[in-house]
Formats: structure tokens, C-alpha cells, sequence
DNA sequence: CTGTAGACCTGGAGGC
DNA sequence: TGCCTCCAGGTCTACA
């Protein structure tokens, strides 16, 4: 799925056509997403979006009294097309017709994804409310994760895809930005220095906005709800490139399983 | 409490 | 062409 940078992609690129708009009303096709659609989403009728943000991996749609709450899982994407080219495959769950011409479709194949309706003050869902900080901003520092890695002793990778330490890391962005920082995805966490960190933390700033620059990473199939697809796989170090030469050492990219997902380094250049 | 498989679900790729 | 196995941007739950 989507990690931060495709959601942020997504948000800033529907926010424009949505913000101010009305949605008239919904068409959903499957309610048996990972959680199921609630009814009053399927019944929605007339209500008008005030502001689309993100949170995490989460985008938010906030209407007047309440707000609609979307986790894109896996294979989740949100597109926008025109009502006058109608037509629907398998997995286009959930249509959002607004203002009588434009449709925000949501497609998801393997139905990781899940769409909820939440209070006004959305930061209060239980999903929400347990998120770290967004790792974008200054509340997530060099001094905020090393007192994290000082209590736990867990692999690094692992930590960094935990999202109540800090959110919106995936699979993908750990094992790039560990390559980046020199650090292997199995050193255990207590065993950084500050200086270490310092460094992990600049790194995760610097790959996810430079991700979002370039319009998120395409892989398998995600796309830009426009239907362009993301640059930033172009950059990619590790991630994918098992027995391919590492682009600074020339050594075989090594591939190991972490937690059940797939974890690329180079042992040369990562300590 | 912690850490870890397994679960959810579908389709594409590669081996035979 | 067909069947089988493995794999995939996430994350919740059950279990040791």
C-alpha cells in the first residue's frame, strides 16, 4: 500500500477538485471491506466537504457534523473521473458522486482497505488517537526517538514501522531510508548512538518528502488518483533488488525476512 | 507486558 | 495452456 508519501500524494492531488464541493450522493458496491462500510455512508446525501486532510496513512474527509475516515490498506487507491464516462469494474467499491459530475472512486483489489464514519473531531478515533507523531513535523525529532530506542531493544526496522513510535513508515521507506543511514534493519535499537539517530531522523524527513516530490513511489499498482504514476521507484537502493549490485559498493544486495516482510540491505555499506 | 505467526483477500509471476 | 506455490505499499488478533 500506500505508505505516507503515496497517501500525502493523494490528498494534495483530490483536495482542490473536493474542498467546498457537495457530495450528492454515494454508490457502494461491496460494504465487506476490512471493516464494513457503515450505512451511513451508504445512505450519505447532500453534504458538504469542508476540508480533506491526512493523518498517517489515514485520509480524511471532513463534512460539517462528521467526517469520513479511509485507510487505503494494501492495494486501496482513490481515483477522481468524470460522471459522463460511467462505468464500473470488480473492484471499484465505492463511488462518492460530487456535485452531479465528478466521482471519487475507491478501488482496492484485496479489500485491506476500510472506510469509516467518524465524529467531527476525528483526532478522537480509536484508529487516530493512537497514531504517533507524524514523522514530517518537528514533534518527531532525534531526541524523541532516541529515548524510544533506549527502552526498547527490538530490531530497528521494526521499529520503524511501528506506527504509535511514529507513523506512515511501510515496508518500502524502512528498508530505503536504514540504506541511506548506513544502519542494518538488525541492529537492535538500544545499541544507536545519539549521533546515529540524529542521523535515522534526517534521513526519514529527507526520503519521504523527496518521495512526495516526485509523486510517491510506483510499485505493482499504485497510481496517482490523476492515473500518473509515482517517480520515486526510480530512486530506490535496496528495496526490491535482492542479488542486484548495490548502487555505491557493487556488492549483492542481501534479501532476509523480518516480522514476515521482505528486508533488503547491503552488509558492506549498512553496519 | 512482549514478541511473533497467522489472518484477512486477490492477482500476477515464475516453475514445472 | 494449466496447475501450483510464492509474493505483495498494512495491521489486527490470537497465542506463547
Amino acid at each position: 500500500m500506500p505508505e505516507l508519501p503515496e497517501v500525502e500524494v493523494t490528498k494534495k492531488i483530490i483536495k482542490p477538485y473536493l474542498k467546498g464541493k457537495i457530495i450528492n450522493y454515494s454508490i457502494v458496491r461491496n460494504k465487506k471491506l476490512k471493516y464494513f462500510v457503515s450505512d451511513n455512508i451508504v445512505k450519505i446525501n447532500n453534504q458538504k466537504i469542508l476540508d480533506i486532510k491526512r493523518r498517517g496513512r489515514y485520509i480524511i474527509i471532513i463534512l460539517v457534523n462528521n467526517t469520513i475516515i479511509i485507510h487505503l490498506g494494501m492495494t486501496g487507491k482513490l481515483f477522481l473521473i468524470n460522471k459522463q464516462y460511467y462505468s464500473y469494474n470488480k473492484h471499484d467499491h465505492i463511488d462518492l458522486i460530487i456535485n452531479n459530475n465528478l466521482i471519487l472512486r475507491y478501488t482496492d483489489t484485496r479489500k485491506f482497505g476500510f472506510w469509516l464514519w467518524g465524529e467531527k473531531n476525528y483526532q478522537e478515533n480509536i484508529f487516530l488517537k493512537k497514531l504517533g507523531p507524524e514523522p514530517l513535523e518537528y514533534s518527531f525529532n532525534n531526541i524523541y526517538l532516541y529515548n524510544f530506542t533506549q527502552k526498547k531493544n527490538i530490531f530497528i526496522k521494526i521499529m520503524l514501522m511501528d506506527n504509535n513510535i511514529v507513523t506512515g513508515i511501510g515496508n518500502i521507506y524502512a528498508n530505503e531510508i536504514l540504506f541511506l543511514s548506513k544502519i542494518l534493519p538488525t541492529r537492535i535499537s538500544n545499541t544507536l548512538n545519539f549521533e546515529e539517530i540524529t542521523l535515522l531522523v534526517k534521513n526519514i524527513k529527507f526520503i519521504l518528502n523527496k518521495s512526495i516530490k516526485y509523486g510517491g513511489s510506483s510499485i505493482c499498482d499504485y497510481r496517482q488518483p490523476n492515473g500518473n504514476i509515482g517517480n520515486f521507484y526510480k530512486y530506490f537502493f535496496v528495496y526490491g533488488k535482492k542479488d542486484k549490485l548495490c548502487k555505491i559498493c557493487k556488492k549483492k544486495i542481501i534479501k532476509i525476512i523480518l516480522r514476515n516482510r521482505s528486508t533488503f540491505f547491503c552488509n558492506k555499506c549498512q553496519k
